[in-house]
DNA sequence: TTAAGCATTAAAGCGTACTTTAAGTCAAAC
DNA sequence: GTTTGACTTAAAGTACGCTTTAATGCTTAA
């Protein structure tokens, strides 16, 4: 049930150095140590961790990371906070869907200009060349 | 129909300074100047900025812009290279797109348990609790 | 004519999140 | 016994994309 900080590694696919950085910012409170000073981690550790990468990788902030910590180190009566900051980021997640729309729309339309321009030698409609062969 | 970096800057939402890092990174080849050597922005590179924004915004890389500017330099030949780079790009949109939603269902369960202890003063299923008032 | 407001350049600086390095301890394998 | 490999810490370095600074010049309105 416990683990080594090699094993966390690689049970998360994360640097065992990326996971002392988190807990030297204080992401990681009150990981337990052997008897040599080593890191143990448990399932709730890696549990936490595999949620703060989920967080992470869609953008939100270490420092926003480590302001939910120290309000769930305060107890249950700041939940109201940590909340707050969760739905800042649910924002964050529909920005970015939307931008993510407009990338999936604008490289389909790219794409599919290259493909008349290989298949069929189509003239391309010239407000939407930009970039393809020359720029004038 | 021309527009001075001023313009440019408040029609894109986009730093004067940032397009002309743009220009310097080769980002915007042949953008024309006036007499003073001021540049002068065409409608067609708005769009293109736009689109690089666009792209930019959606994790694609400075450096893979300045590819695609390079290629489109040498002319129609290099359409299966540019594709290339935008096909990629679209397989990192599918990837930030799974990332995305995974996690919106991890706020939107967290924010849930959150709300299950401030309305019921429900005891959270034990599993999906890892940062909760303590950390054990 | 002088100050405001726009432009130019090159270069240095900054924020974020790691990542790498350096220097050392410890325990088991050979 | 000594080498191997995993761990420890603190600190310096890196990558990226701007952003800011500094020094300067042109043009127009007061």
């Amino acid at each position: 049930m416990p683990f080594s900080i090699k094993e966390a590694s690689e049970m998360l696919g994360c640097p065992a150095h990326t996971i002392r950085y988190y807990e030297k910012e204080g992401l990681l409170p009150n990981i337990a140590r052997d008897e040599h000073g080593n890191r143990i981690f448990e399932q709730k550790d890696l549990d936490w961790i595999k949620l703060m990468t989920c967080f992470r990788r869609t953008g939100m902030k270490v420092a926003a990371l480590k302001q939910i910590v120290d309000l769930a180190l305060q107890g249950e009566s700041t939940i109201p906070q940590r909340k707050a900051i969760l739905e800042e980021h649910q924002q964050e997640l529909h920005r970015q869907q939307l931008e993510l729309n407009e990338a999936f729309h604008a490289v389909n339309q790219k794409l599919s200009i290259y493909d008349g321009i290989q298949k069929g030698n189509l003239a391309p409609d010239r407000d939407l060349r930009m970039d393809e062969g020359k720029f004038h």
